[in-house]
DNA sequence: TTGAAAGCGCTAACAC
DNA sequence: GTGTTAGCGCTTTCAA
């Protein structure tokens, strides 16, 4: 334990410095926020007894009187996610230049944790919000409505925002998925994902994906789902099931790519021919992918796009409409057929 | 677009709701802080008028006048790193029950911005602060040490604490794997790894390495950086070139599981005997080692018990002392043979 | 059990 | 270029 200075009994304040520096606490003020103009002079007196003194600026009174916080509050379902971290990286690009800086909150799909989040969030007077997901709880919605903030929910696009929404369609992309897999030749289809009845975006890409099918005359010949534990190790485990329990299925639709990874892993070590005995497919087009043996067909969730869109809107840079929705692409791989 | 209620022109206040239910604004204050007596009538006026206006507390100006801040300033390097996501669920878990709420910053492993993220967070007067490592600049440091608040530095208590420290010793946990890998009889050792300079426990980690092969009189055959990229990928490319440029080693020591993954998977697809004709071992013990073909050795970095232990300290729910070592157990796996 | 007054530490708006 | 004054929206303290 090294204590280099005395500690003080109170934090110091504005009028810590002005003492210590003669100069009064406005111009103080002035010289820590760089506004207004102040002589050369003054500005290195107050900058050196700030800095002997440790200063550091109290934003809960700044942020009162100026009304201005600049904070942006962001509400995302999970860290462990693979995703979010990406998308708190675009976030960042965008507001590092603005003063604005992002506080996350963690809801692990839970609407209730979700509702207490962002009222605690806003508790704090943000200047902007941006909340993974179209779904919310009435007085989620309306705490959001109500606060008088930009709001950018973020990642789909399917369905009513509340201010701004920037994502893409997990219904289009569920059914793009199937339509390439359906043009592939692939017939006995079957889907393996997590059983989480709030994640509607997953929820999304399976239904486009089972009217894909419908359309053209197919159905699901299987499905597995799984919740908790090691998304690598279940991918194998449920691979391996549906494949016991259904031995002449052709392709695995898997819900995200570190399930679909650990599906592909256990196929190869089973020695079955991929793409051409069994095809897979992923969602999320993470970087992960890039060191698997062979490379898995996914969709990329435009991530650090979508961060970087929904921080415009919050620092005012864009204007956008009220939907902005990106278009991911599918990315083949090695996992299916090409005919 | 959807405004269900309209918005008001200014946030509300704790007046409007007095003059809403007709109390005053300080039994309002009281019944929406459940401190004092409040007739219970008084208190379901005030909660209806509360609710029907969507009254969100001002949190700015309570921590102003109360001078109590319920936030926990929390500086982590990364959040891709998989390693912190757990941190964070470990101290969530502790500050749940406790009113304290957990605010996350990014450094990206710069000093610079360390700094400033630290910066930024004292100024809005935290309880506490939880930072990752023991190394910071000096104005980091001082920042920290003057703040009048319990500090705990974690993952790493190779190094004086400003205040307290919960972690592992790196350079234990390198000088263990060592000897694990001498005992194992590998004799040509190469060591692969992040070229970071500011990720100073992977530092330490190679430093106690080191230390003990020249105990066993041997040094390194060879070593490989990277920066940047996908590190499954990454851990091909590097042991591939670690392969073909010193073809009898013997042994792959990684600083971290997923580039040990990518390894792990490449020298599988080369028909190499692990563990016997080479042995392999990573860092951290992430559950994703679970999903792959073959166990990789690592050594847990006792990631969710430093958040919960760290986040106790702030909390006071632990009176601990100045460090808390935690002891990780080596995790053999099947890529280090038995003797 | 309830209310009134006095700030918390800072900044906006205006003097000088 | 610098200083003064009046709050920002709450909570503390004390009185009723």
């Amino acid at each position: 334990m090294t204590k280099s200075s005395p500690e003080p009994r109170h934090a110091l304040t504005l009028r810590d410095v002005s003492e210590a520096s003669g100069v009064s606490e406005m111009t103080v003020s002035r010289v820590l926020r760089n506004r207004g103009d102040v002589s050369a002079a003054t500005r290195e007196k107050v900058l050196e007894a700030a800095r002997t003194l440790g200063y550091v600026p109290n934003k809960i009174a700044g942020a009162l009187a100026s009304q201005r916080v600049t904070l942006v509050g962001v509400v995302i379902p999970s860290l462990s996610n693979m995703v979010f971290p990406e998308v708190m990286t675009g976030i960042s690009e965008v507001l590092d230049g603005t003063g604005l800086q992002p506080v996350v909150g963690v809801t692990n799909y839970l609407p209730d944790r979700e509702e207490s989040v962002i009222y605690e969030m806003l508790s704090w007077r943000p200047s902007g919000m941006i909340v993974a997901g179209l779904e919310h709880s009435p007085a989620a919605r309306a705490m959001l409505a109500q606060a008088g903030i930009p709001i950018v929910e973020i990642m789909d696009i399917d369905g009513d925002p509340v201010d701004h929404a920037v994502g893409i369609s997990h219904h289009r992309a569920g059914r793009e998925m199937a339509e390439a897999i359906i043009a592939a030749g692939y017939k006995r289809i079957a889907f393996l994902g997590t059983q989480m009845p709030n994640d509607f975006r997953a929820k999304k890409r399976l239904e486009g994906f089972e009217q894909a099918l419908a359309k053209a005359g197919l159905t699901l010949v299987d499905r597995e789902f799984y919740s908790g534990g090691s998304a690598l190790l279940k991918g194998r485990e449920m691979t391996a099931a549906v494949l016991s329990r259904t031995p002449d299925v052709d392709f695995l639709y898997y819900s995200n790519d570190m399930i679909g990874a650990g599906g592909l892993l256990y196929c190869l070590a089973q020695g079955l021919d991929v793409p051409n005995r069994i095809g897979l497919a992923g969602f999320n087009g993470v970087e992960l992918l890039d060191g698997l043996p062979r490379k898995l067909a996914t969709m990329d969730a435009c991530r650090t796009e979508i961060g970087r869109k929904a921080a415009e809107i919050i620092a005012g840079k864009a204007s956008q409409g009220a939907k902005v929705e990106l278009f991911p692409t599918l990315q083949t791989g090695d996992t299916i057929r090409v005919r």
